[in-house]
Parts: C-alpha cells; structure tokens; sequence
DNA sequence: ACTGGTTTTGATACTGTGTATCATCCATTG
DNA sequence: CAATGGATGATACACAGTATCAAAACCAGT
C-alpha cells in the first residue's frame, strides 16, 4: 500500500490522528523522491498552516519514517526513509540530482566499540553524512 | 605562545588585520575550555558588534583553528581545534560537560572508500560527530 | 602629516528554521 | 447532542546567522 498511508500509519502509531490537513502533508511528502526544505513542503501546500506542516514533520520524523538530514552547508532537509528502515541509519546524499541512498555494510558502529574503549568515552550516539555524487550524476559529468 | 595568537595568527595567514575587537573575540574564545555558542560569546563581549562576532567566528572556522560542531539536538556550538590538529577530524562530545576530545585511531575514511565502491557513489565529503560521557563524567555517575 | 583607497566595524534589517501561544475547530465518546 | 481533548492556523517569538551600509580605522605612497 502506499507511501502515503505507511506515513499516516506511522502517526497513528503513536497515538495521533488521521486528519485532513496532515493526510495532504503525508501526501505531498509521499510524492516528493528527493530531499526537501520544510518551507519548500509548505508553500506546496495552501491552506494548510506552516505550524501543521512543522509539526507533522517532527511526529514524522519522532517516527523513524522521515529523517532530517543536514547538508554540506548546514541547511536542513527532509528525507522519506526506506520503507522499512525505521531505526538509525545512514544517507549518501548526492549533492547534484539530492537523491539519497541509504548506507549499507559501513560498520560505523562497530569502529565506534572500539574507539571508545581507547578513548574511555562512554558512546551514547553519533550523527553520520556523507556527500557526493551518485552513480547518475557522476557518469553524466564525466561523459 | 597562547592560543589566543595562534588564532590571531590563523587569520594574519589568510590576510586578515589583528584589530582590537578580533583580538577581544579571540581573547574571549581562547578562554573557553568547552563548546559554546557564537551568541554566548557574544554576551561575554559588551561593546563588540554581532556580526563582528560572527565574522571572526566564519573566519576561524574556515582557517581550521575553530570547528563548528552539531549537538545531538541540532544546535551548533563551536570548539577550537587541538593545537596542530587543523585538517578535517571528528569529535568525542560529551553531553554532560560539554568537552570535545578530538576522534583518533577511527578509519571512517578507509570504510568510506569500501562503501563508496559497493555503492558506485563517488563520496567528496562526511560529517561525524559522536555523544556521549567522557571518562570524568561516567566515572562520576556512576560512582 | 595628508590623501586616497581598502578593511573593518557596528547598527540595523532581513532570512531561514523552527517553537510557543492561543482561540477556534472538529472528532470521538458518553 | 453536549463535553472533552486533540488538531489547526494565525501570530508572535526565538535562535542562528547573513546582507547592507555608513562610519571609523588602517595602510601606503607622497
């Protein structure tokens, strides 16, 4: 089913409510394939409030089912997580097309274990980005 | 010599003057010994202009000397750089007394360069940053 | 020391990204 | 169908800067 409802479903979840207005942020989020402002999000949608968009996207994203992504120069975006992939990850935001890619089979964590023990630092969380070019984009500048 | 002139320094080596309000922001940054935020430091500085501030801060940022850090809540601090340590490196934050140590013995960079080659995502750029209790903190929380 | 040109400064206003407040609206429940 | 409490939208506010611009400071050449 669609995108839309998972998100919907993502609320109700924690309790909120399937309402009008939040049904058209949900959907206007469902059809964005890239990341995006939350003020690029409002002005999609007349008539609904710009604090009913912001709260929305922070349940969204209190969620798991939206990430808030933080480009090379510190403007924050939005970015529907993979269907599925709710818990902490990581994007490969590629600073041409704005697709992101979630990070698959880099051990962040893992590398963390042991840096804490060297540095007897206790890790309770860590905040991951990287930026590029994605397969698209760079074939289509090289060639 | 003091760090305060090695930031005065920092600047001279990008063509900016040693004046007497950047030699006042410097003074005041050399003497914080966690992150802060730019208008904390302001507050410190009666009679120094805001954005005067904010331009000695952007200034130092981009010489090194200073790097600007996310807390886990978004907002954005800043921390002067290890002696020597001015190229791009990663941060232990500790969220109880707000001391940086700065990340060694971490390969982010060498796991980058495999996952760039399973993805066929050329990375230019990452961010990292990770939380947590220093040594002092959870030795003292716990006990 | 004076002149002309360049930096720097500080006041102010503006932008972006939200959050707080609050009266109103609406939906569910009893 | 009224009560109750969450949701909404308008508005104001907060925080982190950036842009603008006139005035001040500074530096170089004479």
């Amino acid at each position: 089913y669609s995108i839309a409802e998972q998100l919907i479903e993502a609320l109700e979840e924690q309790g909120y409510r399937d309402t009008g207005p939040r049904r058209r942020v949900v959907e206007a989020i469902a059809r964005k394939n890239r990341h995006f402002t939350a003020e690029e999000l409002w002005e999609e949608l007349p008539g609904i409030g710009r604090a009913t968009v912001y709260r929305a996207l922070k349940l969204l994203v209190q969620s798991g089912a939206l990430c808030r992504v933080t480009l090379e120069d510190g403007s924050r975006h939005y970015q529907l997580s993979e269907p599925g992939q709710r818990g902490h990850h990581h994007h490969l935001l590629c600073i041409h097309c704005g697709e992101a890619e979630e990070l698959r089979g880099c051990d962040v964590e893992g590398q963390l274990r042991s840096v804490a023990a060297v540095h007897r630092f206790q890790i309770t969380g860590h905040w991951f980005e990287v930026y590029g070019q994605c397969r698209k984009c760079a074939t289509g500048r090289s060639a």
